[in-house]
DNA sequence: ATCGACTGTGTTGATGTCGACACATTATAG
DNA sequence: CTATAATGTGTCGACATCAACACAGTCGAT
């Protein structure tokens, strides 16, 4: 049982999910599940590999998307914590609990924002750009090796499809 | 700042980001994100609606996950912890504390293996059956409306796209 | 038949995430 | 101007998950 290693180009795990509910239950359509179950599953694995690439730097995914969002931003580098939440679709406890690490790191400030006194702006320090600088090339090459067994057509094509999928309002 | 609801059909959030490493990182070519990048998001925004469906039965997608992979498996819904982690990618760990929940609400029965007297044999009972049997449908009306604005021809190409990325090796 | 390696399940401690709430500040309605 | 609602950030408690380890049972080489 479990044919897991052995792959003959046709069929994937979603694949044989898909032939136990025809067996299963005849009456549904589960056909829904060879887009939402593999985007699922591919993204577990993705996040696996991922996670490996950002040990080498002591950083975690999620903490790599935080300096990430503020490096993309462009000098200063400057981006309040609502701004990072929208961004990453994390609740306001999960952002403090992630500056509040990157914080003591020594990789983004907290300072406050001078224009709402509620508000703070996160600002990354000249350690957490150097750190994301050279973090984010080996993520690129990881998710470059992700995504190579692909052809180039397949690969834009597949861009494509998916930021269709992304944006319901067409 | 922050266009997000102004959409007019061509620009996602990962475009957003790939203009931003595009100015920011020109010597770099993010374009692996045009795909990973999107597969993440697009995962957590597919489980909030699926856990939402499975909130009405009480069931988190962790938890639905384990009765119908029992489901799908055929009479007499009986599989070994190993293979169910191996089917969903998590530890030990998470499955023991799965299994301890489920079967305190009486969805599954953990029975000694006859054959491998380390091993035991998870059960889905009466209840946990019916209950997985119409949360299920729940689930894949959930599923067809997150797809639902692509046309069929693009919900089958994205399809087959997905299964190759998923397959490296071809 | 025996000894060592491997396997299946469970335990423990740590961590990341969330929902609900708290507090201060800002925006809005009258 | 004042009262009320909304907003930005943070706190607290609960929970799912993981890595590392523990232990009993099985497999395999000799």
């Amino acid at each position: 049982m479990s044919t897991s290693s052995y792959n003959w180009g046709m069929s994937d795990h979603v694949d044989q999910i898909l032939e136990q509910w025809k067996r299963e239950r005849p009456d549904l359509d589960a056909s829904p599940m060879g887009i939402v179950g593999r985007i699922s599953r591919l993204s577990r694995v993705h996040e696996r590999a991922i996670a490996e690439t950002f040990s080498t730097f002591d950083l975690g995914p999620d903490e790599f998307d935080v300096l990430a969002t503020l490096r993309r931003s462009g000098s200063p580098y400057e981006l309040n914590p609502k701004h990072l939440r929208q961004s990453m679709m994390i609740t306001s406890a999960t952002m403090t609990h992630r500056l509040d690490k990157l914080e003591e790191r020594g990789l983004v400030r907290r300072n406050d924002d001078p224009s709402d006194r509620r508000g703070i702006i996160v600002r990354l320090t000249g350690d957490g750009k150097g750190l994301v600088d050279i973090a984010l090339e080996a993520h690129l090459e990881t998710e470059a090796r992700l995504v190579t067994h692909l052809s180039q057509q397949d690969q834009t094509a597949l861009a494509h499809l998916l930021r269709k999928l992304s944006t319901p309002h067409a």
